[in-house]
Formats: C-alpha cells, structure tokens, sequence
DNA sequence: CCGGTGACCAAACAAGTGTTTGGTGATAGG
DNA sequence: CCTATCACCAAACACTTGTTTGGTCACCGG
C-alpha cells in the first residue's frame, strides 16, 4: 500500500525539517507519486500532517507500553519507559521521530490536536513520575519536563558513533536519581 | 535605524515558526517596509538569518557572563549562568530566542557557521560543568547536554503564568545536584 | 542652488506552494 | 464482455517565495 510510503517518508521529512518547509512535492517522490496523487489518500496536507503524527504517537506509545510490561519498581520502569522513547524518537524509517517537529506555526485547530494526542502519550510519564520517591517538596510536573525536555533535545545533538541510545537514557535518568 | 528593528522583528518571528516557513514580506510588515527594501541593509535571507543569530549568540553570551562576574563557587555559578540563558531564551522582544530555531534545513555553509557560533558560546558550559564536583565516571559532555536540552525545551512548554524563569532555572539545575 | 548619496517604494521576475480537474490504464465482479 | 472502481498522472489554478530593477524622495556638503 502506498499509503503507508507516504506516510513512512513524510514523518521522516517532517522531523528533519518541520511542516511548512516540506512540501507535498518533497514528500510525493521519494514515494513514488506526483505530488496531485496524495490527495487520493489523504484530503489535505494538514490531514496527512495529523496522520503521521497519530501514527508516530500510536508507535512510541506502543514500544513505551511494550517496554514497561516486564519490568517492576518505580526507577526501572522509568528508566525502560524512557529508553522506549528514546530508542524511538532516534530510529529513522519509523514515524515516531516527527514529534519533535515543531507544532506552533500549524492552524490553531490542528495545533491542538496535536498537543492532545502528545499529552495522552506523556500522561503514562506522569504517572511514572508519580511513582517515584522524590525528595519531599518536588515539583513533579517541572522534574518529568526535565527529563523530557533532555530525552527529546537529542536529537539535535545525537551522532551514531557515540553512546547507543539506551545507554544515553540510562544515564539521563540515572543523574536525576 | 531601521536595521535594527529588521533585527529585532526577524529574532522573534524566526524563534517563534523557524527560518523558513518566515518570509522577507512576514519580516519587512512589522518593520514598517516592502520585502525589496530589507535588501539595502542585508543582501541575502541567509546573510540576515546569520546576522541575527550573531545578535542573539551575543545577546545571550554577553547575560550570561554578566551574571557570572560576581559569582563564586561551582554550583552557584552554573545556577547563575543557567538563569541568565533560560531568561534570555523565554524573553521574547530580544534576539536570543534565535537560538531555539531549528538549524538543520539551511544551507550547509550557513548551518556550519551557525553551528560554530553556538559551540563557541556553549564552551562557557563545559568550563562550568568541568568545575563541578560530579561522582567519578560522570560522562560531563553528556551531563552538559542534558542541563542544555532541558533548558532549551522550556520555550516549548513555558507558559508566563506559571514559575518565572529563574525559578525554573534553579529547579533544573537542584534536580541534578 | 547643485550634485550626490542613502533609504525606500512599486513592480516585476522565475520558481515553488497547496490544491483541483479531467483523464488513463489496470483490475475485478457480474 | 461490460461496467465500475481504484490508483494514479499530467496539467493547470491562484498564490507565495526570494530576489532584482528602476525610479523617487529627502537630506547634506560644497
């Protein structure tokens, strides 16, 4: 199905250059179509904006969850959960990469999609974080984007050739600790 | 001089949606000018997003060594210096939220040259992180990029109403001691 | 008053944008 | 065999993009 190319080469371009400096053009060769024949699969561009995201979303949530079904005690799982995460956000040919797209030029309707469905995946960290015996007084909502923030800034600076993904999470983790 | 108001309009709008998905038309609007008019003070797009990267490395470098005069000890310098960066970068109607947008798009020579600009005002980080007093077998380039990547992924979550910047600094920075 | 310089406008340029339209060929069911 | 449906192409649409060109106005030194 060449729905699925579509969507495959379009999360990869929009999560190395955002939405708008991709254009359907882009998107369409490297899938094999003219740019016209995307819309037999999806009626605009931010429908297949939301698409792709709904898919990376559905897929980093689902290694997440994966992850998390073996493993017990509150410091592990955060630590699974956050390598699951990582592991995604840096693989490339899969979708979950384009959640580090940046969402705030996109119409205000769209937008807000967007960040709900965001927020329904970091929902299992809040719980995660919940869980966890911090220092009494801690802002919890401050200390999990802490540690989202630096799990999903790596991708700017991450190289191949250095640390694997899982030993960066662990050691992420492992200096809030 | 009207150079410094392109400056000034091209550093909000170019952190706020990226380089470019902001046309010459979106910058010259709001700085009382026709798109064809920016080109008497900057003869390219590129020559004007690597000048107000250059303002806004500047801006930043300049709060941040500031905040460092009068500052002694490792901790409290690396809570100084983290304070003056995250208040720098949330500031809007300055330039350094320049440095939020993403890099990865521009042309090869440019993007190296941005690149080089923000390396050279990080090195004030790694002297800082390689003062610190870290458990033996601390990966200290790792420990930076997780301050920096939580510290950067602020603007995307910041809202006015909530903690002030160098609240939120000193959090960032208490979480990892 | 003259000439020149700097800042800007008005208009156009080719190229690229998202999207629409009408048609083409293959494939499958009755 | 006929018809319908699907997936797609080719071409155009109106508009936006960065950039260039030629001209206009104000100001300033001599």
């Amino acid at each position: 199905m060449s729905r699925e190319r579509i969507l495959a080469v379009a999360a990869r371009l929009f999560a190395a250059g955002g939405f708008e400096a991709t254009s359907m053009r882009d998107i369409a060769g490297p899938s094999g179509l003219l740019a016209g024949s995307i819309y037999h699969h999806f009626h605009s561009k931010n429908d297949l904006v939301e698409a792709v995201y709904r898919a990376g979303v559905a897929e980093i949530a689902g290694a997440v969850d994966r992850a998390l079904m073996s493993v017990r005690g509150p410091w592990p799982r955060l630590e699974a959960a956050s390598t699951a995460h990582l592991e995604a956000l840096l693989a490339d040919s899969v979708h979950a990469a384009v959640m580090t797209a940046d969402v705030r030029r996109l119409e205000p309707r769209l937008r807000r999609k967007l960040v709900g469905l965001r927020d329904g995946y970091e929902r299992r960290f809040v719980e995660l974080v919940a869980d966890l015996p911090l220092p009494p007084g801690t802002d919890r909502s401050l200390w999990r984007l802490q540690l989202l923030g630096a799990l999903n800034w790596t991708p700017t600076w991450y190289r191949p050739k250095g640390k694997p993904p899982a030993a960066i999470a662990r050691a992420l983790v492992a200096a809030l600790h």
